[in-house]
DNA sequence: TTAATTTTTTAGATTTGTCTAAAATTTATT
DNA sequence: AATAAATTTTAGACAAATCTAAAAAATTAA
């Protein structure tokens, strides 16, 4: 048998299971922006996606996953930051890098497959950006993380979890040394624009208040 | 950019060489038959594969590849059998398993991923099967190698291909302990039905001539 | 509370890949 | 060579996913 449900229906799934995490609710116009297509479209595929049963949804009211959705939404996710994990560790990829083939590799069907991956891997718990991976049974640990902008003076942490995702930002912070488990500090807070200075390896460096919004760290106490 | 080429136009051209290799040239029914689908979508397909300067066609004179079509080919048999090769040498899945799910595989577009697939898997010469894997520019080593039938008595051979690859052939041979790099030797050939005695790790094994034909094997000399 | 604006849905097309049934062509048989 | 059988192609249909333009509904502003 080949896979239960399209590439796209996936993409759907994963996209309306991430904006009901940020939103709660979910609206037509917020998953065509993040798939990069029209809400007409979007309409036409929630049709279908109530259809199948995986979907709360009643026209002009917006719309979430149920049950069975949120479950199949949590497997791709688990796919796509199992294959992420893959090409950053075993091929050597940059974190910047993977995640438009990890958008492919997630619709590989075999669960076999992704639970051989898992255990080849050493069961990691975390992607390259810090996100949670699934296990085969949809639980993450959750860990608690605050942005930049929270997080005291002269106080050591280390960065776990980036918020934007995109290449732009993650080459910014290829340029500064700030990766997945950087330790670094806040040493000075600019209330003027909002912006920081850190230190990093006994460096200064300076980052936008936009940045700081998307570093995320965990530190003791 | 995604793909160039859909999965479904890569089945077609995949299964396109393989009879062509076989055949030298293809007909209609060939294709229908190895894809599971009717005429009518193979000459659909056939028209939009000329369209596209892959396939060399001529209503009702049988077709083949051209260059192009070939070489598009060949890459998506270097996919298919790398990752069937990292399926059981990393993830351990039998020989019989890995078939299906690189049939999906194949199609993941990234160049880059292949070729780092490749260098951590140690560029392998041939896949589980014994077939051999193309490298980036297309090329592979052809091995002289004989069927079982043709190999004279009392010569210490090693197994090295299989010809039909159906789950249902590698499940007797997995029964029979053989498998790719397996010495042996054949003792005896009973003329009545073509059956051979053949000798594996001093144990004395019986297979038909169907068998036989699909096993392949290299000597010295 | 109307009116204007924004959001969402519907109606109707289009593209890709597939199918069945019928027609055209080639191949095999008498 | 004529006929029968097999193969291949065409014609017309359908499902999935997408789109544009127009209509409907909800939201915001006056
Ligand atoms: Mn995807
Ligand atoms: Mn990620
Ligand atoms: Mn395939
Ligand atoms: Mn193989």
């Amino acid at each position: 048998m080949g896979p239960k449900y399209s590439s796209s229906r996936e993409n759907y799934l994963k996209a309306i299971f991430h904006l009901q995490e940020i939103h709660g609710t979910v609206t037509t116009n917020h998953v065509a922006g993040e798939l990069q297509t029209r809400p007409a479209s979007v309409t036409d595929m929630l049709k279908k996606l109530k259809a199948q049963k995986l979907l709360l949804y009643e026209k002009y009211k917006g719309f979430k996953l149920n049950t069975e959705g949120r479950k199949v939404a949590l497997q791709i996710i688990r796919k796509h930051r199992l294959w992420e994990f893959f090409l950053v560790e075993k091929l050597h990829f940059r974190w910047d890098e993977v995640h438009e083939i990890a958008e492919e590799l997630e619709h590989i069907s075999s669960k076999k497959l992704i639970d051989r991956l898992d255990e080849f891997l050493g069961f990691p718990k975390t992607d390259p950006h810090g996100d949670p991976i699934p296990d085969s049974q949809g639980r993450w640990t959750l860990t608690h993380q605050v942005d930049l902008l929270n997080l005291p003076v002269n106080l050591v942490a280390e960065v776990s979890g980036i918020g934007d995702q995109s290449a732009e930002i993650l080459e910014l912070l290829n340029h500064k040394h700030i990766a997945l488990g950087t330790r670094l500090e806040v040493k000075k807070k600019f209330a003027f624009d909002n912006s920081l200075e850190i230190k990093i390896r006994n460096q200064s460096v300076t980052i936008s208040e936009h940045v700081a919004k998307n570093v995320f760290v965990k530190y003791d106490e």
